[in-house]
DNA sequence: TTATAAAATGTTATATTATAACAAACGTTA
DNA sequence: TAACGTTTGTTATAATATAACATTTTATAA
């Protein structure tokens, strides 16, 4: 099994796929469920390779769900600037693309004299769905 | 033991003035431990103490760790808006109270048509003592 | 006051999320 | 080849959070 530098090692991959497959964010255990059929049986497994997804940017942690979503923005490779939309009500998951944004909180900086390198920023309400049904 | 409505309960006090006193976040086990003392025995009663406080506002979950800390913002009774600063080195977290910042994330709204009743942010970096001896 | 509904409590058990520790295999580079 | 860092496999366990049910307390109002 060939690994250039770049590349993704076979359990990293395996959970890739099927975190981009996937119509909204996964839970760990859930990925671990999914991926046994191909040879990972512990839940360390899944963790490491979350872990390093994590740390390429290929996908992200939903902190409030524990749950982990494919990347949907080219830009953010390095993963240090995240924003998503959440449902309240069906828990759709979005990655905000939005440049004003990102460069408003890239450029914020509040009077502690703390310089920020990482954000992560998510919204909550209900979708245009689960809007119109109720 | 009277209660009038915008009171708190026993357990919601005792675990209200842990986290007051604390210098920082707690998490839900170690404000267990330490109020053990005063008859909270199990987790249960931590969590739904510290459920009831999130959702009046006295208290904010830091959703990176896992942890609680008291509302630093007489402003955000409802909780509906947070944003923390939390060093990355000692841990350090601080509620930042940014009038512009928070009238800018209220505001703000994407192209999905959702409208956002609430949102958590949180930035990552060194705060001033970690920089300095670093 | 008495009925009643809502909120809070107490308790046991269990579910869910995540990491520790250690040995072995693999990939890269020199 | 040797050396080093990364990834893997495996077992066990730690840490975080909720389910279910019985009971008690509080608020409201008939
Ligand atoms: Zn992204
Ligand atoms: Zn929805
Ligand atoms: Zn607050
Ligand atoms: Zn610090």
């Amino acid at each position: 099994m060939s690994q250039k530098l770049e590349q993704l090692s076979k359990n990293q991959q395996i959970v890739l796929n099927l975190i981009e497959k996937a119509k909204g964010p996964l839970k760990a255990y859930s990925i671990l469920y999914n991926v046994q059929k191909k040879g990972i049986k512990a839940p360390l497994q899944v963790y490491r390779a979350l872990e390093k997804l994590i740390k390429i940017g290929k996908i992200h942690k939903i902190e409030s769900k524990n749950a982990f979503i494919a990347c949907n923005n080219s830009e953010c490779e390095i993963s240090n600037a995240t924003a998503f939309s959440i449902c309240d009500n069906c828990e759709h998951v979005k990655e905000i693309k939005n440049a004003k944004l990102s460069k408003y909180l890239s450029n914020f900086h509040d009077n502690s004299g703390m310089k920020f390198k990482k954000y992560n920023l998510e919204f909550f309400g209900l979708c245009k769905n689960c809007k119109l049904k109720q």
